[in-house]
DNA sequence: ATTTTTTTGTGATATATGTCACATTTTTAT
DNA sequence: ATAAAAATGTGACATATATCACAAAAAAAT
């Protein structure tokens, strides 16, 4: 059902597939690619988190309230598939497995968050950064080489640090040897110490 | 069904009412009462959110993997259900309407993550703590006049601050004539300034 | 190709807030 | 009632990191 009721598009990278505070009649799927969620905060937009195909995008803003709570802005190029509404909640009626697994998403969500935000408030620049790293490295390209995906002021921004704070902290990471780095191309050379800077200072 | 397959038990202010790391067979519907929820972070435990009745408690945990994610406390006294999973699960199949709440109420819980998330990160002491402050009395007593329920170094923890900034504002606030303070006793005398505060440093 | 914009690299400086230390008060336990 | 523990009030001080300011490099747009 789903199959026949959705649109494939496709994003460059930087381009925006969910813009805050517009009305949204539609769930996304994110087929292929990666994407950041950003929130517009008090004094800055800011970056809660990246997010990796597949998965459903603005449930929560679908669900609850037809405007988009948060943008998405697709940060490689990405596939994605457009869901009316509808269509996407009749299923979730229909279908007990499918609600279960919503349901499912959403808690895990939830708990990362929560997750998240201990870990971001309480570590400092060094930590968040090494944080980072070996989430490139282990969830989002499952490899010690890859390429930022992201300029280090959305980094900075991303972990709520300066844009400067990253940049010194990276060099600092390639001066120890825990990285090499030639422009964005990052190749952990230390995963060890990576993590012990990870979990202390 | 809920009706029948529960036990509901009373807890004093300060019990533990779920515990992180712990297996649990039970869904928890919090009744009456004001609960907080922390989590274990790097360093130390960590407030992540104040919540109060009525409303489930542990979801994520509990559909998504049977150990506790995170911590439970009250922090007034409060009367909570205890439900079997597999019977709440069985009503998650079998009430579409149910499904659909539950749903609901987790996209909204994490909605409220980002956006506390953002408002954490960007704003500085003062900022926070008119935040917490208008959130007593707006969301969770719906008065002017509260009785501070947690500690001050609960507040600080919950919005990452130190104990002392939280006490210095606070005294800061009394004395710009912001609210008044007897004890734990809070009387907001100008809310509008209050929320400049909140707004703006 | 050339220009414009966005990123990155690095020093100097300011500051909000964490941290320590200790007195006092309040709450909880015995 | 009394002792013990937790919470509060304040001063002094250290410090991680934000912020500003430029220069250089890279990427994107024309």
């Amino acid at each position: 059902m789903l199959e026949n009721n959705h649109a494939v598009v496709k994003f460059r990278k930087g381009d925006s597939i969910i813009k805050q505070g517009v009305f949204s009649t539609n769930v996304i799927f994110l087929r292929k690619g990666l994407a950041k969620i950003h929130i517009t905060g008090p004094y800055r937009e800011q970056i809660v988190r990246l997010i990796k195909a597949p998965t459903y995008l603005g449930l929560p803003t679908t669900l609850g309230n037809k405007i988009n709570q948060y943008s998405v802005t697709a940060v490689l190029d990405s596939e994605v598939c457009f869901i009316d509404i509808d269509v996407f909640k009749r299923v979730l009626e229909e279908n007990r497995e499918f609600s279960s697994y919503i349901i499912l998403e959403l808690s895990k969500s939830e708990l990362e968050a929560y997750r998240r935000c201990a870990n971001r408030t309480q570590k400092q620049t060094r930590g968040k950064l090494a944080d980072v790293l070996l989430d490139f490295s282990e969830n989002i390209f499952n490899s010690d080489e890859f390429v930022l995906p992201v300029s280090q002021s959305d980094i900075g921004n991303w972990v709520d640090s300066g844009r400067e704070s990253i940049n010194r902290v990276l060099s600092e990471f390639a001066a120890d040897g825990i990285i090499e780095m030639t422009g964005r191309e990052v190749r952990i050379r230390d995963k060890k110490l990576l993590k012990m800077v990870s979990q202390n200072g």
